[in-house]
DNA sequence: CGGTATCCAATAAGATACTG
DNA sequence: CAGTATCTTATTGGATACCG
């Protein structure tokens, strides 16, 4: 297998090294709830509350302050909306965040179609347990 | 625009709810060393030293962690073999880690294109500070 | 509704030393 | 060379309460 061309690409502004400032957004994209907003803000752009309520398990502290980091890479933008007395704010993704919808996608099919077998290799990686003093 | 076919798939193994499993394995290939050793090991199978070195900062423990995690999952396998009186541990990606490793190097080809617009994006965002009290 | 502030728990990661 | 064990620190994330 010849070496991919993204990855002979990636020798000059080097993912492997301590420095590179891609390998810090790699970080950041890989936090609990980061591509989870981006994928769930794909198809159209949802208000806050849409947002807490779709994706299960997220606080309002957590979701505030993970679209904020978003809004400052400019990759979610914010728009307030008033309803007679009541602000809602709607969040949807930028150009550049729609950007990484694809590729996040692409990263989301194959953990679905994958999840289950590593599940149950995991288990029984577990029994073997030659790796383990029990 | 409109729901994106994966997407749409999505709402049956929904990644949007609390138990769904490849959220789980989503969030452990967003760790700081996953994605990463499965990209180092995209050409070639690696020694454990090698990918010591290759890999910028990475510890021996964290290495040896996550490698077993890998392994666990059946992403990548080991194979040791011995030179002379020393035993050399070789890694590489199984099929199953080989399919991974396209989709993560879109998202890294992202990454390194828009790392210096989002970096730049979210300096000017910290100097408007309309959102802290200084 | 859409947040912030504060405090606390969980987990991930790092330093260091030791082993076959 | 290729790890493991132990301890400590840093980072993340969550619960709760309060605010405009």
């Amino acid at each position: 297998m010849s070496i991919h061309p993204i990855l002979a690409d990636a020798a000059e502004t080097d993912v492997f090294t301590v420095d590179c400032p891609a390998r810090e957004i790699l970080n950041r994209l890989g936090s609990k709830w980061v591509s989870l907003i981006i994928v769930a803000l794909a198809d159209r752009p949802h208000y806050f509350g849409e947002l807490l309520k779709r994706i299960e398990g997220v606080s309002k502290k957590m979701l505030a302050q993970t679209l904020r980091i978003l809004e400052s890479y400019g990759l979610v933008e914010r728009e307030s909306k008033i309803f007679g007395s009541v602000v809602k704010v709607r969040y949807g993704l930028t150009e550049q965040g729609t950007s990484l919808v694809e590729s996040l996608l692409t990263v989301y099919a194959w953990a679905q179609q994958n999840t289950e077998a590593m599940l149950s290799n995991q288990e029984a990686y577990r029994r073997t347990a030659s790796h383990r003093g029990e």
